[in-house]
DNA sequence: CAGTGGTCTAGACCACTGA
DNA sequence: CAGTGGTCTAGACCACTGA
């Protein structure tokens, strides 16, 4: 084979923007038949593998739907689903060039109620970590922030300075995520948040409760060195009986944000 | 080679579900190497591309990082990117088992003034189509719908009943989607708003800002079959000088949803 | 230099669809 | 039955990394 002059682009990548580019174009109505694999060989001068990897990451962006033993098709795109990144918003507002401080107003554990302990899958009254902390966005309230934390996850957690680290930023750390929920919603503060937040009790907030959960808390392991030789063969195959997607919960968190001064935004592009 | 039982896995998700286990038990913390291409063929026995393609799509869904010349570590997942689904409102309120239904206030032609003529991309003074639609949920209201378009992706808007469509779903039909921008933010509605949804002036609503952009106007072309022959070979290759993502903007719509009715969900599992 | 992932090929067998 | 996509293989060449 002729090697491919130094930056190309690889033949899948090629064929794959070429569909891509023809879609964006309406070359084919949605619900249209596409072209085969094989035609696609033949006009590409590619082994069908490749092409098959280039329809096959198409699917798996939702531009196109394809059936076996009937064919390619331009997706319809009738349920849009775009992504929304949640990150820290430690992170978030230093990277808009701001200064980020925060006011940890209550650290403690208490004892969990009914409904809470069924969230964080553990006995009512079994002791719960609380956390009330107040971020600012250059000096003014941009988010508060009430979680509950499962002691089991992250056993240190009230010792952690969190005028220095965010408990989100810490929580990703000791307990590595694989599960979130969440809800947005307008709703009005409760007072208290209204007082921390320094705004009217009227004013519309933005409220994101987000759960997540996780592997288990970690058992004691050798070290957590960051490339340790991999040394992980001769694992018994179908041993894992952990159902996938079930986690252990970690925490539940309400994030409070004047509506004046939050907005979240996303995008949607194939 | 021996053919698979019949409703086996396939090996390529064998290895992928199998990784994906044990990365949720946290056999390698996040960063830590993981086995290598070649050790996982010897551990399955199967080819290099069959683990390569568990590898690849892990890697996609953002579970591992991989780095030529180096290896496979599990992800940090310190940026949780959640999908966030868009769905037409009467199939939502359907799927609920709910009844819809719409009343439409105002469908008309206006001359866009500057600041929306520059969102569509049209001249200032230019006709855009404006549409003013409450949606009901049983009977209550549910969102306010306040919609331009551009003429140009959907010339009869105007002459659509939609008290039997919603515009969404009559846009994604005429004018197929590329990209789509959105904003959500808590904020009080209008006076008009509050009126049309029945609710207080300070009410919280939850508001989301669509803009939506896709392909140019569809050219006469022989007919939207739904799934016509595929006669559609011998393209001239690289033609395409669409700039991927750039669209015609189609349309931007303020959604305006009671903050005690309307919530929105999400979730993220790898 | 050995080890890693990135990618391609030419062929194969299969299940499924619709005429 | 021909055509379609789903998947696998055994080998290959390559670029990159780090010792």
């Amino acid at each position: 084979m002729p090697a491919r002059p130094a930056a190309a682009a690889a033949p899948y990548s090629r064929v794959k923007q070429f569909l891509k580019a023809e879609l964006g174009r309406s070359r084919w109505r949605p619900g249209e038949l596409m072209p085969s694999e094989a035609e696609l060989v033949a006009q590409f001068a590619v082994s069908r593998m490749t092409v098959n990897r280039a329809l096959r990451e198409l699917q798996a962006e939702g531009l196109v739907d394809r059936v076996q033993g009937v064919g390619t098709f331009a997706a319809q795109l009738y349920r849009v689903s775009s992504t929304l990144t949640i990150r820290d918003l430690h992170e978030e507002i230093e990277a808009r060039g701001h200064r980020h401080h925060a006011e940890v107003h209550l650290t403690r554990e208490e004892k969990a109620p009914r409904e809470l302990a069924q969230q964080l899958g553990l006995p009512v009254g079994a002791p719960v970590f609380h956390s009330l902390i107040v971020h600012y966005d250059n000096g003014v309230p941009l988010q508060c922030e009430d979680r509950y934390v499962n002691p089991a996850c992250a056993p240190d957690y009230l010792g952690v300075d969190f005028t220095h680290t965010t408990p989100t930023h810490y929580l990703l750390e000791v307990a590595p995520l694989w599960e979130a929920q969440y809800t947005i919603e307008a709703s009005a503060p409760t007072e208290q948040e209204a007082r921390l937040l320094g705004v009217p009790r009227g004013e519309p907030c933005l409220v994101v409760v987000r759960r997540t959960s996780g592997a288990a808390p970690q058992p004691s392991r050798p070290r957590p060195a960051e490339r340790e030789s991999g040394r992980a063969r001769g694992a018994s195959l179908g041993a894992s009986g952990a159902q996938p997607g079930r986690g252990v919960p970690i925490t539940i968190a309400r994030l409070v944000h004047p509506g004046s001064r939050y907005q979240l935004e996303g995008r949607f592009s194939p």
